[in-house]
RNA sequence: GCAGCUGUAGUGUAGUGGCCCAUCAUGAAGCCCUCUCGAGGCUUCGACCCGGGUUCAAAUCCCGGCAGUUGCACCA
């Protein structure tokens, strides 16, 4: 009925008529068989033998009027520190919808807080550099919000002398008051003229900070108290609180808000639609306003909900940025934070990270998810082609001795069990004192077992008075297998592993591996997955 | 307090009036395969916030609750 509209005012009628052939097929079948109704089928409506298969969308929902080849996105974060994990959701939703609709997407570095968020001089390259990382490829365009002042003043000296805007003298607290009690400020009624001399004012720094703002004229009697004439621009003080970046410095004194800046920015890149945190809702409407004073139309615009990592803690880039200037942590990559430098570090591999936020999609809904998530789809990525590796933790040396069998002359092992093409691992063996490695939780294990277990790929052998003698190299009977290493084919290395916020380095002997690439994902076999940071030094992922 | 947004399995998603006793993924449990506690294969578990209404038919529309969450900054 949902494919014939036109039968629906008949509903009634039909249940009656379908009910009635819908018994004559049960008798049928019950009398004849199936099959004898599905010939009968075959040859009335063959259609109705094929089972639809549902279809569930893929990937990301599609955007309200967008039209390929035109849309233009942004992302805008504040370069007061590198990207955290949160951030990547803004970059790989951003980047693939101007990939879907072969538009482009502006990065664009939001810098007009110098006193409480001041921008990190580092950042502006690095957030770039992580935003290549992530896409594979840079921006389309980037704007950095600090060099644009002028323009900004220009649009604010256009809405004010259309009577758009004004300035306001009142502190916050007074006028906090005023939009209370939704009543109209003393310097609401003042002319465009006399407004603009208070903004030749505040540009020549006639004004300290606090003591005047640029309001944008909307109505305080408005519903929602945050739309009732919300400030446009601020003074700063940029002596005491200079821009970082050089050209900037203490050049400008009055600075736009987020939501001037951003909606008169967005305007000119021409930006089509804009997805930001449904925490903007807010944002939205007062550029909507803004935009009605210069009659333009305002982007489409989504929404996203929260997000929340069950194992991560906040993604305040402040405040890491404090934790790491008092020594707390060592870096902005440091295992422990929340940041994509740290999960770059970590050997999260960028499609993994894609796939999750792609698949996490754009809903309005509040979401905490797991690194468990995160994890299925990093091994999905990275387990092809991990190289296996032994590391043995806590090593406890056994000498290995012929026993029924002789000491081979050398080890070979795939490097992946299941591909073959990515070659072998070989190791040399001698035919005397040689020396093997077990982690000390196995000898346990073969304690448990008489005192005999399986080396993977190698052998079975029995242990007593640390000497193991070979029994057999091909498998004797039902053993643990356990990783093992010989001396002459490894050396000591350190995994550094973070677990609950805390960082534990474990000592062990790696295998010596000639083809070990740096920053090489492998898997350690029967521990996890590990990034190769150097030589002698890896960090765990996840198992 | 005012204003907004959201409510589908443990978690995340699909679904916009009949293809839904509800999709897929993740998770958990079990089995198979494998000389790794990895990967792969198979099976099972588990959800439409609640209450009314509209309709022949409601996860889907309407009303009312409830819960969660966001904003009300001279931050972004």
């Amino acid at each position: 009925m949902g494919t014939y509209p036109k039968a629906r005012p008949h509903a009634k009628d039909l249940t009656v008529i379908i009910k009635k052939f819908v018994e004559e097929a049960n008798e049928l079948a019950k009398k004849k068989g199936l099959n004898e109704l599905r010939k009968v089928l075959e040859q009335n409506a063959p259609q109705l033998l094929e089972r639809k298969i549902k279809e569930k969308r893929v990937g990301l929902p599609d955007l309200k009027n967008a039209i390929n080849g035109q849309v233009v996105l942004r992302f805008a974060p504040n370069p007061n520190g590198p990207l955290s994990f949160g951030h990547s959701r803004g970059i790989v939703i951003n980047s693939e919808y101007a990939k879907r609709y072969e538009g482009k997407w502006i990065l664009r570095f939001d810098d007009t807080d110098t006193v409480r968020k001041p921008p990190l001089p580092s950042a502006y390259k690095s957030i770039q550099e992580e935003v290549e990382w992530l896409t594979g490829k840079p921006a389309d365009k980037i704007v950095i919000a600090s060099d644009r002042i002028e323009t900004y003043y220009k649009y604010a000296s256009e809405l004010i002398s259309k009577g758009g805007a004004y300035i306001c003298t009142l502190s916050a607290e007074e006028f906090r008051e005023f939009r209370q009690t939704k009543s109209n400020s003393p310097d609401r009624d003042r002319s465009p003229e006399e407004n603009l001399k208070l903004w030749e004012r505040m540009l020549n720094g006639d004004f300290q900070p606090g003591e005047a703002v640029v309001r944008i004229k909307t109505d305080m009697t408005l519903p929602n108290p945050a739309l009732r004439d919300w400030p446009a621009l601020r003074i700063q003080d940029t002596e005491n609180n200079p821009h970082p970046r050089e050209n900037i410095n203490s050049k400008y004194k009055v600075w736009p808000l987020l939501d001037f800046q951003s909606g008169i920015e967005d305007y000119l890149q021409g930006v089509t639609h804009i997805i930001r945190g449904k925490d903007l809702m807010d944002s939205t409407r007062k550029q909507t306003l803004l935009y009605e004073h210069f009659g333009w139309e305002y982007p489409e615009t989504v929404y996203w909900g929260r997000v929340k990592i069950h194992e991560l803690g906040g993604f305040s880039t402040s405040g890491m940025r404090n934790d790491i200037e008092n020594g707390k942590y060592s870096d902005w990559d440091d295992p422990r934070l929340p940041t994509l430098a740290s999960m770059q570090r970590r050997g999260f591999s960028p499609e993994a990270l894609r796939n999750f936020w792609i698949e996490l999609a754009l809903t309005q809904k509040d979401i905490s998810a797991s690194m468990a998530t995160i994890y299925s789809h990093n091994i999905k990525i990275i387990d092809e082609t991990a190289p296996r590796l032994f590391f043995v933790k806590n090593p406890f040396p056994l000498e290995l001795i012929d026993g029924n069998e002789q000491i081979p002359s050398n080890f070979k092992t795939q490097i992946h069990p299941e591909d073959e093409n990515l070659g072998y691992r070989i190791w040399e063996l001698q035919k005397e004192n040689n020396l093997i490695y077990l982690e000390k939780e196995d000898l346990q294990l073969a304690k448990e077992n008489n005192n005999k277990i399986r080396l993977k790929d190698f052998a079975d052998i029995q242990i007593k008075d640390n000497i193991a003698s070979i029994i057999s190299l091909e498998p004797s009977e039902k053993l643990p297998i356990i990783h093992w290493l010989d001396s002459k084919n490894s050396y000591d290395a350190v995994l550094e592993i973070t677990r609950e916020n805390e960082i534990q380095l474990i000592e062990g002997k790696l295998e010596n591996f000639p083809k070990l690439k740096l920053n090489e994902i492998t898997q350690l076999e029967r521990i996890g997955y590990a990034k190769i940071e150097n030589k002698n030094k890896l960090i765990f992922i996840h198992n």
